[in-house]
DNA sequence: AACACGGGGTG
DNA sequence: CACCCAGTGTT
């Protein structure tokens, strides 16, 4: 891998840094008292998410735990409510597993190494280096999808960055641009110039620092860098879920299994295979309605799309109680959700009255 | 409808 | 290591 003269790395920072002091954001919620959970909080948030998405998500999330403690002993119900429509709800399981762990192992101090830090679950190479670097300037590099493309067109980088020969070298880069001193600032500003300036489909050159040495500028290839995954046909999955309204017009949810989609979210029960009256008479309850469909509509995931029937009906509760664990149901009344729930049920949830 | 995003888990 | 998994917003 090529090696950069230190001429060309402290220009390369200078360039990076100057354009910071005039053009970076610096009134980000996570900047203003930049601690380590703060950090932390926020690039879980940001790892795949835009920052407008992220703002207010953060702003509750730190009223609500304002410090690695309250975060740690909080039940995971409330932090996931608190992650409601985010996505990637692994993130946020992730987020208090390792709060606990860090309480229990590390006397609720986050660790300052990156080794220690990248052994909590959620917390990788890059992620690693944002907290070290951002919260106290620790000379850590980073490599998020911002910087990815921002390097990849520099230094015409090509291949797609999934691969692992092209991960290592944009590493390689990243570690040889970033400076030892300012180093916060320096990987700020990489990230606000790749989600700024050096954006993926139209780069705006004439105002990038780097403009006069990046490869792919002066190449007019923009749009060759970063390579593109290649690209898989999804399959479209199909679900009926279900509108259960008992008698005080309360509104049956589940909550899913800890893991996979949606885990530990709570959701709409699902008509799987079995009709519905079958579901109805396994779940000891009597329809007393016709049940009527009141939206239809596809979510996509990364690997499939899924459509989506929404069915309401009435109905009466059977001789006995649920026969599935109780404590995994709730009917809800439209005001306190029990936890977190995913955007697609968010949007059903909000069509019903109550 | 295609695409992007950082990290965990599995074989 | 290579590959699959996971949700939402933007283009």
């Amino acid at each position: 891998m090529p090696a950069l003269t230190k001429r060309h790395r402290d220009k390369f920072a200078k360039q990076v840094l100057t354009w910071f002091d005039e053009h970076g954001r610096k009134h980000l919620p996570w900047q203003q008292n930049p601690t380590p959970y703060r950090v932390w909080v926020s690039e879980i948030m940001l790892q795949q998410t835009q920052v407008a998405t992220a703002i207010p998500y953060f702003k509750r999330f730190m009223q609500r735990f304002p410090n690695l403690e309250a975060l740690a002993t909080a039940p995971i119900d409330d932090v996931l409510a608190h992650w409601s429509g985010l996505g990637y709800y692994a993130r946020a399981r992730n987020l208090h597993r390792s709060a606990v762990r860090v309480l229990d192992e590390h006397n609720g101090v986050l660790p300052n190494t990156l080794d220690a830090l990248q052994d909590l679950p959620g917390i990788g190479r890059s992620t690693a280096g944002a907290i070290l670097s951002l919260s106290g300037g620790q000379h850590q590099a980073i490599l998020d999808g911002n910087v990815k493309r921002v390097l990849a067109r520099y230094f015409a980088v090509d291949g797609w960055p999934g691969k692992k020969p092209v991960l290592d070298e944009l590493w390689d880069y990243s570690e040889q641009v970033t400076p030892a001193t300012h180093t916060g600032p320096f990987n700020q500003a990489m990230m606000d110039l790749g989600a700024s300036i050096c954006s993926r489909t139209k780069p705006q050159c004439s105002l990038c620092p780097l403009a006069k040495q990046c490869q792919a500028n002066l190449t007019s290839a923009q749009l060759n860098y970063p390579g593109k995954k290649p690209k898989k046909v999804i399959p479209v999955k199909r679900t009926c879920m279900l509108v259960l309204r008992n008698t005080q017009n309360h509104v049956l949810l589940v909550q899913r299994p800890p893991t996979g989609i949606w885990g530990g979210l709570w959701s709409l029960p699902e008509l799987g295979e079995v009709e519905l009256a079958q579901w109805l008479n396994a779940a000891c309850l009597n329809a007393v309605s016709e049940a009527t469909s009141i939206a239809q509509f596809r979510h996509t995931f990364s690997h499939y799309h899924l459509d989506i029937d929404a069915q309401e009906l009435s109905v009466k509760a059977g001789a006995s109680n649920l026969v599935l664990e109780t404590d995994r149901y709730v009917w809800y009344n439209g005001e306190q959700l029990p936890g977190g729930v995913a955007a697609p049920i968010s949007k059903i949830l909000d069509l019903l009255a109550f």
